[in-house]
DNA sequence: CGCAGTATGTGCGTTAGCGCACATACTGCA
DNA sequence: TGCAGTATGTGCGCTAACGCACATACTGCG
């Protein structure tokens, strides 16, 4: 199941190492050492749902190339994205938490590759209490930030600086700007209409910050994009660098 | 600084005790005799600002009997809460969790007492990586799942279910059915106009629900209250319930 | 090729909440 | 007692987003 050189030319990322996730390369060799070899990598097809609402986490999921959302589904079925998470983090802080589930729902939205590891294993590291879970937590303040500022946007943000500032966090998780993503997904992860997210996109589009067709969308102009955008991307940016200030592994 | 008997009369609280906020009470003996002395009562009159964005935590706070807001506050001036902690939580997880600074406010949004840490006493006890620790994760989560359901609230319900939600969300952290607080309060706290919220109030008047006047909230129906609430307040409170299930200390 | 399925575009009436202006009413203090 | 400050009530035009209906257009497959 592991990649190859081989089938390197048919997928576009090459087999990408755990490091590549910004957490994993952030530690010491003694604890990659200790960890990798329990670590598994998987494939993350598109709408892959990693776990529901109120499930016991089994797993804990490093993204090296994926983008995965965290998203509330409503009683009535409507849905809201809480947080993304990208090669910056992980997927399944409950696990560490102690809740072993939580309220939302994990969804793959871009797809690619993760590692992951079984929240026992994780456990086992953390119980040395070392730099892993100090990293963890700094790494749950920068996802509390992205949450929080969503509520923020959520109240005060029209559909476009909100389509912006989205498309900025997904960017920040992909290689090049290119996103593949219909306008149907994008409604349910703001929480608005279809409509909505059509005629926004029509905007960015007349003002030919992005291009788009099917499912398909090209970030032309990325400095506009951060222009049109609310202040709520730079917030969490800035947090998140701040908390966790990303050191390109060697190759 | 300390309480005393004498001065409780004047008090509408009785001098209360550490026990009295939750995960205080929920610690062992042993680690309460460790970390009680090096803790001190502090008066939070309202309005007070714990910390602004940005500042580097130096407490941690435990309240007894009083609420803080966590708010975020726009470049333009507008606000919105985050989340809301009573005596069953705590006031500066980013100490624990490695930031030392957010990019919320925290303010006393209801009068009344708190425990203080130092936060490097808080460190030395977590650095024996027991039970201090695992409970505050554990709160962490709770206090991630009410910022995720304020991101979903803010996006589909109504003022007059929000409204519910936040006064549920404040009842449930006080004594009694009643609460302090004006209108232009509770409109910043949601992030919607004063003028909004009149019309909320008073359509939960017309029914029954609670009656008001200058600053001053009484519930009259609260399973009537809960029943117009959206599912926020539920999802919310069934989490916290769950995580942290609150054994109330002996007297 | 033709058709079904999917993605996007558009129009239209409706509504919640906004911004603003102003009225009213209560409260504490000089 | 009167006044200033504060809290609440109300009306009105405006806009963003909604719900719905339907048109269009692209894409893959038999």
């Amino acid at each position: 199941m592991q990649g190859s050189i081989i089938n390197s030319t048919l997928c576009k990322t090459v087999d990408s190492p755990p490091t590549q996730n910004h957490l994993l390369g952030a530690l010491s060799q003694t604890v990659q050492e200790r960890l990798f070899p329990h670590m598994e990598r998987v494939p993350m097809p598109l709408a892959k749902v990693l776990y529901e609402s109120g499930d016991t986490l089994r797993y804990v999921y490093f993204p090296t190339d994926c983008i995965v959302s965290l998203l509330y589904v409503m009683e009535n079925g409507a849905s809201a994205e809480i947080s993304v998470v990208g090669n910056e983090g992980m997927i399944g802080i409950a696990l560490f938490m102690g809740g072993e589930s939580t309220t939302s729902r994990a969804v793959v939205q871009s797809a690619g590759w993760a590692y992951r590891l079984l929240g026992q294993r994780l456990k086992d590291e953390l119980d040395r209490h070392g730099e892993l879970l100090h990293l963890m937590l700094r790494y749950s303040q920068a996802l509390i930030t992205q949450m929080a500022q969503t509520a923020v946007c959520n109240r005060h943000h029209n559909i476009d600086q909100q389509l912006c500032r989205w498309l900025l966090l997904s960017l920040d998780r992909l290689e090049g700007n290119h996103l593949v993503m219909t306008q149907e997904l994008i409604a349910n992860m703001l929480g608005v209409r279809r409509e909505g997210v059509t005629e926004a996109a029509g905007r960015l589009h007349k003002l030919q910050v992005i291009d788009y067709c099917r499912g398909h969308i090209t970030v032309l102009n990325r400095p506009k994009l951060e222009q049109l955008c609310c202040e709520c991307y730079a917030v969490v940016k800035t947090e998140t660098d701040r908390l966790l200030p990303y050191k390109r592994p060697p190759l």
